[in-house]
RNA sequence: GGGCAGUUGCCCGAGUGGCCAAUGGGAACAGACUGUAAAUCUGUCGGCGAGAGCCUACGCAGGUUCGAAUCCUGCACUGCCCA
């Protein structure tokens, strides 16, 4: 493969490369080229946003490179600034742990693992001494790391800017420099750490890393960056149901973007699916098997689809769901006098918070057993009248109900 | 170290002794319409309770009062100005 076609393949979804000349050296000279890219462990799903990143480390495996995933468990205790109006809550170290044995397991539903390395990066930055750290700040000065958009307008609007926000891109500008990194990779936000390693990199002497940039995905709202935290997000390990309504979910400007960036569609047969005149649906539905048969298998994403044109398009009453088991004491204790009011089912099967919350639904005529609605707050049920019937709270959850 | 300003529900932001679970906007959720798109319309939007109602809330802790988000005292946090 020449150099300008694996150029071509790696900059497919990318906004920016900082320093292509330099890849392409990397990328002639045959060497095993080290891959990073820095990873918070903040939550405790791998989303296709995140995926965005991971599929273009894998496009860079595909090419026979090393792949090394730095998990911040050191820097995820100070909270990337990035993109953020406010100081980040810093996460305890047991959070962390459960949010990295979360996610580790489902990065590698994209990369290969024969080619990932993964690195903590508390077991350098951990290490470093007070005075280590007051000669790392020495090599970076207060007006560079003001240029930061996201510090400067904190600090115009008087927002409070704390000295340990400071100091996040040099910790990630550390991690290039311990791995000794040929490439990074990142979303648009991270622009201004990864580029803080570049600099940081040659200061130690270091030949300085390409950065490669992917945009933001946006989410299924179409509003904001996808994110676990604003609920916007499809992960990896959604079903298939999930994940292929999710997908039908996001708004028509979205679906080229969403091509390029989540699946291996050729661009100009994207292209050619949303031309006006073409339903934007249909290119829809061809996304969201694309998704699931990336994630789960062609199989399962043909199942989805069939699910959902019968589900939602023909509004047929659903039959299979998943089973929810509902102990049969249940009907017996908790005073119910053997029945089961509504909201209290509603709770029980996730469909709300609290009763009350269960309540509104209720209310508003979102609850439904095997397609009757349910209105009346004071309904309940008893384990007859409710062992395998389909109960359905909102347009997305349903639940066949089992009682043992 | 000194002076000033501020801290209200997911966010912004009203409210300056009772009519305040707290106006308004945004977000969110649900319903109708649709292509689980957009736009639009409607409802909900602290918790518990079938309901009457009860409980918890306006940075934190006390106090005044029949009664406080609103007044007083102390503390914490944030910003601005001065040193």
């Amino acid at each position: 493969m020449t150099i300008d076609e694996q150029i071509a393949i790696l900059r497919r979804g990318t906004t920016d490369i900082y320093g292509e000349d330099d890849l392409r050296t990397k990328l002639a000279s045959g060497k095993k080229l080290r891959v990073k890219l820095g990873v918070d462990p903040t939550a405790a799903h791998v989303t296709l946003g995140w995926g965005v990143v991971l599929r273009k480390l894998r496009d860079f495996q595909k090419l026979g490179h090393t792949a090394c995933l730095i998990i911040g468990d050191f820097t995820a205790m100070i909270g990337d600034p990035s993109g953020k109006s406010k100081t980040r809550k810093q996460l305890t170290r047991e959070e962390v742990q459960a949010n990295v044995d979360a996610v580790s397991s489902q990065i590698y539903k994209i990369l290969d693992p024969e080619l990932t390395e993964i690195y903590y990066n508390k077991d350098w930055l951990g290490k470093m001494s007070f005075e280590d750290v007051i000669r790392l700040c020495s090599r970076y000065t207060v007006a560079r790391i003001m240029e930061r958009d996201d510090f400067t307008k904190r600090w115009e609007a008087h927002q409070p800017i704390a000295m340990h926000e400071i100091l996040y891109p040099l910790c990630q500008g550390m991690d290039s420099v311990e791995l000794k990194a040929d490439v990074e990779l990142g979303g648009n936000d991270q622009m201004f750490n990864n580029l803080v390693g570049r600099t940081l990199m040659e200061q130690y002497g270091l030949d300085p890393q390409v950065v490669i940039l992917s945009p933001l995905l946006v989410g299924t709202d179409g509003k904001e960056k996808m994110s676990q935290s604003l609920g916007n997000y499809v992960s990896v390990v959604d079903t298939p149901n999930d994940m292929f309504g999710k997908t039908m979910s996001i708004p028509d400007e979205l679906i080229l973007n969403w091509f390029e960036l989540c699946t291996d569609v050729p661009m100009d047969e994207a292209r050619a699916m949303v031309e006006p005149g073409k339903n934007p649906r249909d290119a829809k539905v061809r996304l969201a098997k694309e998704i699931v048969a990336l994630y789960h298998s062609v199989e399962d994403a043909n199942a989805a689809e069939q699910f959902f044109v019968e589900t939602f398009s023909q509004k047929k009453q659903v039959t299979d769901a998943p089973e929810f088991v509902i102990d049969r004491e249940a009907f017996s204790g908790g005073g119910f006098g053997g029945g089961l009011p509504v909201a209290y089912l509603v709770t029980l099967v996730g469909g709300a918070d609290s009763r009350g919350s269960a309540k509104k639904l209720i209310q508003a005529g979102a609850v439904s057993l095997d397609g009757e609605r349910v209105a009346d707050l004071a309904a309940s049920f008893g384990a007859a009248e409710l062992d395998g019937k389909i109960l359905r709270v909102g347009k997305k959850l349903f639940v066949k109900l089992v009682v043992k």
